[in-house]
DNA sequence: GTCTATAGCAGGATAGAC
DNA sequence: GTCTATCCTGCTATAGAC
């Protein structure tokens, strides 16, 4: 170990500082306009210090955007995974609507803040639409591993024969609802009329657990389908 | 009528010409990567003519991007609802599977090639998520007509008891289920493997129809839900 | 590490000839 | 209507002082 002498750290301590202010401050314009419609000298400017520092600490305007999904996303979307493995776990008796409601809990009313959560919402929907690098790195270590967790939960309750495809699509089908109801928050609201308050995120729970419960094909509700 | 001489006819023309080649070149770059990241000569260069004729025809370049919307994507979402509000009044005896159905199949393997929908997918998910005033447009003339249509529809199967929050509910899952696996086909090919050609389509529609079915809180369908 | 200053270039918009 | 030429603003990136 290398030792530091009061200077060195000092500066370590300012860089790391100044590194974080412009990552915090990155994201939340990110988030809010795209990546081009954000300048370098908007980012500075709100993180309080001077343009070369994006150069200095990150080479270029790309790469820190690169690093708001490393540094920032990923570990916030490990989080909401980490809520939703643990209230799994936690489980007594695990069932497929109980599978669901965590999911879609440790979504809407997962570890995250408002603030955080709208971040988090407009960085990935403008991935999934248009994919650039940091949709590969969002892939790899949250979305597939998210799947295949669900995929393994579910499948301890589907009939011998079901087609593993259909259980594919029908966890598809629960993270579209989800996903829907979170990401395209404000259509929802435009058209419900309603704001994401406490109340309005406990009723959209019971009903996305009602919804895609009676929707899955996996025991005891395969029997009840209509031919 | 004012009588118009061959000149003013060919002018006029050639400037129609002029301006429904910057549309079109000007929509597929929108939809590709976004207002901020094209350019005005760019759209010009792509379209075959000078950039003083952005100014000339749209004044600029926001409302070109706005009249991308008025004159390009709205009457396709219309095209889109047209065919859905047919198939319905056609069915003999109308049922909310075939409501469903219809509805996923304007979507699905409605009206639109391929590349028309690529474009009309990527230039509605911006403004979902960071919605400008092209948002307003789409919502006033399409997504709040063909959501009360669903409504309507959906709303004489219902309960006579049934909460009309809950049927809205019903009815945006619904929406979610269809609008994410149109709208977020990068990702479902991503994690599925699988390109939408016709019979992932065809498959798609099926499971959908199936997934919603089962979960609609309407007559027929509460009686077998498990307490 | 942080800053100021600036190079070098691309952007939107427009004037004015045809 | 269409075009060329140009204005001017704003951008990213960097050199060099501290």
């Amino acid at each position: 170990m290398i030792p530091k002498n009061d200077d060195t750290l000092n500066n370590l301590n300012a860089a790391n500082q100044t590194r974080k202010r412009l990552l915090e401050k990155a994201e939340n314009l990110f988030a809010q306009r795209g990546y081009h419609a954000v300048s370098v000298r908007e980012i500075t400017a709100a993180a309080k210090c001077n343009m070369a520092s994006v150069n200095y600490h990150f080479s270029n305007k790309k790469n820190l955007y690169l690093e708001v999904f490393r540094s920032r996303w990923i570990p916030r979307e490990q989080r909401i995974y980490a809520v939703f493995e643990e209230s799994v776990d936690l489980l007594e008796k695990s069932t497929p609507e109980l599978v669901i409601k965590a999911l879609a809990r440790a979504y809407l009313e997962g570890p995250l803040s408002d603030e955080e959560f709208r971040r988090h919402r407009q960085l990935i929907v403008r991935e999934l639409n248009n994919p650039t690098e940091a949709f590969e790195l969002a892939a790899d270590q949250t979305l597939r591993p998210l799947f295949k967790k669900v995929y393994r939960l579910l499948e301890f309750f589907a009939p011998e024969d079901v087609d593993e495809d259909n259980l594919s699509f029908d966890i598809l089908s629960i993270f579209g609802i989800i996903l829907y109801f979170n990401y395209s928050r404000p259509m929802v609201s435009r058209i419900t009329g309603k704001s994401y308050d406490a109340d309005f995120k406990a009723r959209l729970i019971e009903q996305m657990v009602r919804f895609s419960s009676y929707g899955l094909s996996v025991k005891g509700r395969t029997a009840l389908k209509i031919k």
